[in-house]
DNA sequence: CGCCAGGGCCATA
DNA sequence: TATGGCCATGGC
């Protein structure tokens, strides 16, 4: 049968609520969240996180790179993840690390700048956009990638296919992208392929994975 | 022990 | 444009 995805995001709300998500004190720690997190569990970022006592652009560009990997060994890849982080953070200093100073600008020009940082690619990108500075743009991942196999969506193959499948399928909401990302991915941590079935999926019978 | 996790870069064809 | 190797840790 057929589902709507507003039908799916109102059962994931009926579920789980409203996440009002990212795991982040700061738009800056969503930024440093967005590159630690890729290919990575996020328990490991939370370890590398822990292991700042001030997580501040300031303090990520003072920060020699060596002491920096140091510092996010536990979210692995850090030799990489260092330079992101000092590549990511030379962008946000371009705007004196002022929040409202990028909200102010058109969210496809930000999209571009960040696109054109070392780093940063479609999903980072876009997370950045979303969580950190409310820009109405929709996050396209694994889990979301995961569940539009699982139904299946006729939301197409790659990165962009699939965020255009969302953003033209919804309100262009930055509230409602923010929410449904993170039901997707609060979800599919319940879905994910080393838990193929579960006992009581919130998604009923339309859940394809589970069978039920 | 091997597989996996909220990717992205780069070389190659 | 489309693959494939590479990056690296910690949980299970």
């Amino acid at each position: 049968m057929n589902i709507s995805l507003s039908e799916i995001y109102k059962t994931l709300l009926d579920r789980y609520g409203e996440p009002r998500w990212w795991p982040a004190n700061t738009p800056y720690e969503v930024i440093v969240g967005a590159i630690l997190t890729q290919n990575t569990a996020w328990s490991n970022v939370e370890k590398a996180i822990a292991g700042f006592d001030e997580l501040s652009p300031e303090f990520v560009t003072e920060t020699d790179g060596a002491e920096l990997a140091r510092r996010i060994r536990p979210a692995g890849f850090y030799n990489q993840k260092a330079e992101y982080l000092k590549a990511v953070t030379a962008w946000f200093s371009e705007y004196d690390f002022d929040v409202s100073a990028v909200r102010r600008q058109p969210l496809q020009k930000v999209r571009a700048q960040l696109l054109s940082t070392k780093g940063v690619g479609p999903e980072t990108a876009d997370s950045i956009l979303l969580y950190a500075f409310g820009f109405p743009t929709f996050v396209s991942d694994a889990y979301t990638i995961r569940l539009c196999s699982r139904y299946p969506l006729p939301a197409g193959k790659g990165y962009s296919s699939v965020k255009a499948y969302f953003e033209d399928n919804l309100p262009a909401d930055a509230v409602i992208f923010n929410n449904f990302h993170a039901l997707i991915v609060i979800n599919g941590k319940e879905h994910c392929r080393s838990k193929p079935l579960c006992d009581s999926c919130p998604l009923g019978e339309n859940c394809r994975r589970c069978g039920v």
